[in-house]
DNA sequence: TAGATTGTTAATCGATTAACAATC
DNA sequence: TAGATTGTTAATCGATTAACAATC
């Protein structure tokens, strides 16, 4: 842990991993785990797991291991998993569909309340049970409902006038999925989905395992 | 640099941001640019984009800065974006639709040749001018088609399987957004979407934003 | 030339790993 | 008890930042 008593990036970026193989073996009746078994399942090293979980309070036991059940509470308590988050998607697209049909959101508790987009073709229809709403209705939405989340799915040209009028309705966490960069207040929460950095780099490793396989 | 002369990810990630930032100078006829005013737009400090270019070679000049489109040709071939790829999406639901859909990755190069799904509901259908094929297909496709990079949209049980069937195929770089872990051999490239982990990232930074509004 | 800004080395910082005492 | 495995400190490693000489 660093000296401000902030916990690093990199140890957040940890635990949903933890979080997700925990859930694997309870599903599979395993109820004990060491942090050298976690380390084979996760990749990360069992001193680095142990490490991490110690920042936020001692969940295992000597000689034991780590409870599954319990430690998984536990991860899912810090991430806030514990909760129920009231989300709206902007932009009704390929990827905001994606987000409003994955059944895994809403079993973690992220309850999509409603989609906008701006293309008359998509206003009205039904996404699972919700109706595409027109996004010139967006801030009047907002001020009637309290929403924590916002997923913004809209072209790049548009999310940055998005997140202004979200944040100035009191929404506090952005998840961006435009290839752009955002600027928000302090006390909003934002996380970026970089499919194009993501891409890019997987051609970077391609490019250099064939060009090792030609030495 | 390490001392094994290979290239830290943490600096190859940074890469994509530099060539986005560039694009963005280009388009606006900004030819010149300076550390200085890269770290204003990237947020990274000067410092550090100087020795991540430095890690390429020199690309600068002292006085002067970097040529904008210097440099960005320079990073696309760093990347690897100054060749074309051949791609082959497997799961053809809003994920698979989306990368389909977004015109940016063909401007990059990336010519999507075929997709295929499971469900005959699905198979047939038009996405941009492609038919949907069918799964049973994939594997015939791949053994008359040198393709570089799959894209995998499947459910996570179906994700393992498809990727032993490409990689078997030849094929050696892989973009998974299933949440899962996959495993390859060393020759193939893989990169994880993880959109579930964003999320509950994201999550964690709400509540910490928040709680600290409470103190 | 003077001013600007890179390229590059050295210093610092933080993250990861190793080691082992504590203890179940 | 003996064996196992954590919690935690110390050592190492690598990444970032600072500084400045080189040079355009």
């Amino acid at each position: 842990m660093a000296k401000n008593g902030k916990i690093s990036d990199a140890v957040i970026r940890r635990l949903p991993k933890y979080y997700r193989y925990l859930g694997d073996l309870l599903k599979n009746g395993i109820n004990r785990i060491s942090s050298n078994e976690l380390s084979r399942l996760t990749g990360f090293t069992a001193s680095q797991i142990r490490q991490d979980l110690n920042n936020f309070g001692g969940f295992g036991q000597q000689g034991y291991g780590y409870d599954a059940k319990k430690l998984r509470e536990e991860i899912s308590k810090i991430l806030g998993l514990d909760h129920k988050y009231k989300v709206v998607i902007v932009g009704a697209g390929n990827i905001g569909q994606a987000v409003a049909n994955y059944a895994g959101f809403y079993e973690e508790g992220f309850e999509i309340m409603a989609l906008f987009d701006k293309n008359p073709k998509l206003v009205g229809l039904r996404i699972r049970d919700l109706e595409i709403m027109d996004i010139d209705d967006l801030k009047e939405y907002l001020t009637h409902h309290k929403i924590d989340l916002v997923v913004l799915c809209t072209p790049k040209e548009a999310s940055q006038g998005i997140a202004d009028i979200v944040t100035s309705c009191g929404v506090q966490a952005i998840w961006n999925f435009a290839p752009t960069d955002i600027k928000v207040t302090d006390n909003v929460a934002i996380e970026n989905v970089r499919m194009n950095e993501s891409l890019y780099t997987l051609v970077y490793y391609y490019n250099e395992k064939s060009n090792n396989f030609n030495n």
